[in-house]
DNA sequence: TTGTGTTCCATTGTATACTATATAAAGTAT
DNA sequence: ATACTTTATATAGTATACAATGGAACACAA
């Protein structure tokens, strides 16, 4: 992370000191979305010299972003340094899901007691998109979006780089679900908005016990949202090769 | 990770399949212990040639070594790509604390379901080595192990890589405390034995409160056992240059 | 058939060379 | 002297070239 990021910036303004692109975090961006898309699926090998021929660049900027998603658990690299997409499994998708109960509690404690006009703005605005969404990939983005900007609220360093090791695991599940199911989408803006705006006003009325009753109930209805794929899928999963 | 490590091997067994070390790998470790025993003191400037050229590597190397140090929170980096050694504030050390809360709360929980007669011979064998530790330092060591040797016990990855992103963290705090203090090391040995102890008890009893009040209060002792440093530094504590 | 050695190939690890950029320093004009 | 332009320097970003590794395919001998 940049330095002039770790500060968590008010988003409000648009003067925001603007980070360099680098071919790096260009190729870590665009490997990243091809997994969550599935247009790499799992077990797909990755070669450095493959994709740096596809994207157009060095060596160099693709090692660095294979390294980085490794540590977002989207790569998993074997013991000659060859990497591939994960080949995530239902094990792996129930510590992300642990993972996550654990740092959204503590993400809801900590905003309960920290959070500003300027977040309560942002957040009340990333609801308004929900509402409007135009299908579901862009409500989950929202809803993962709102989440983040909670932690945000937190002010606290550490858990914003563990949600990170995490977010794009979560993408890879959501991403996997609409797959799976069309579901409807009426239905979904119906369920999530209506909880997003209690688990606001759960944080704004600075009670730790409602802040976390209410993340709780995320958690679960979040859940219990996608069970469809994780059922389907459900026997032994073999490691790639 | 290497995959093969992934599978959270008992580490009883020394036919653990042996990582090749790469130079990236020998410079990590290197540059790593130097930050935590304050050999590269805060906001030391940290150029990529100037490694290089000391560690007899290329830069290529020393780049790696530096993006996991970022993610490790050893080492920042500013908007122009410069490396330097990290600035601990005491909000930093609050952050990590809180983490590490909530990570370890957590860990026992977890681990109370699922820890097996390897976790808990191993567990007791660091337990044994803490009594006979020769130094402050060494107990840390073993106390910092303990802990990981529990995470490990959940079999939960995610854990895992959250954990990895504040351990070095907490040495450099623990080291920190050492400098300051040239603590009792026979009473810290009686402090911190008979908590273990304790903990591995509730952790083998499989009531998931004894094991959560367990790792309470091994967190709030450990908390109060380093609170010289803290203190001292309590005032503003300016960024780099 | 089985074992053993050998060659080749695919791929990463590392070094070196080049490029780009931002700051600092120096110079120049008013 | 002040403001502005230019040049120099330090540093990271990127490309390319080379070395090292381990596996697969193959040949050959027991």
């Amino acid at each position: 992370m940049v330095i002039a990021n770790a500060r968590l910036i008010a988003s409000k303004s648009h003067l925001v000191p603007l980070t360099r692109r680098s071919l790096a975090q260009d190729a870590l961006t665009r490997i990243r979305r091809a997994i969550v898309a599935n247009e790499l699926p799992q077990c797909t090998p990755l070669p450095e010299d493959q994709l740096a021929a596809q994207l157009g660049v060095s060596r160099v900027p693709i090692r660095e972003a294979l390294t980085q998603l490794e540590n977002e658990g989207l790569v998993e690299v074997d013991n000659r340094g060859r990497s591939r997409v994960r080949n995530f499994t239902d094990d792996d998708f129930e510590d992300v899901y642990s993972m996550r109960c654990a740092l959204e509690m503590m993400s809801a404690r900590l905003a309960v007691q920290r959070i500003t006009d300027a977040d309560v703005h942002d957040l009340e605005a990333i609801i308004r998109q929900q509402e409007t969404a135009a299908d579901l990939t862009e409500l989950s983005v929202q809803d993962v979006a709102l989440h983040e900007r909670i932690i945000q609220a937190t002010r606290n360093r550490q858990l914003m780089v563990c949600w990170k090791t995490i977010r794009s695991q979560i993408e890879v599940w959501l991403a996997r679900a609409h797959r799976a199911q069309a579901a409807n989408h009426l239905s979904a803006v119906e369920l999530t908005v209506p909880g997003h705006r209690s688990l606001l006003a759960a944080l704004r009325s600075g009670d730790v016990r409602k802040a976390e009753d209410a993340m709780k109930m995320e958690m679960i209805t979040w859940r219990e949202w996608l069970p469809a794929e994780q059922a389907s899928s459900a026997g032994r999963q073999p490691g790639c090769s």
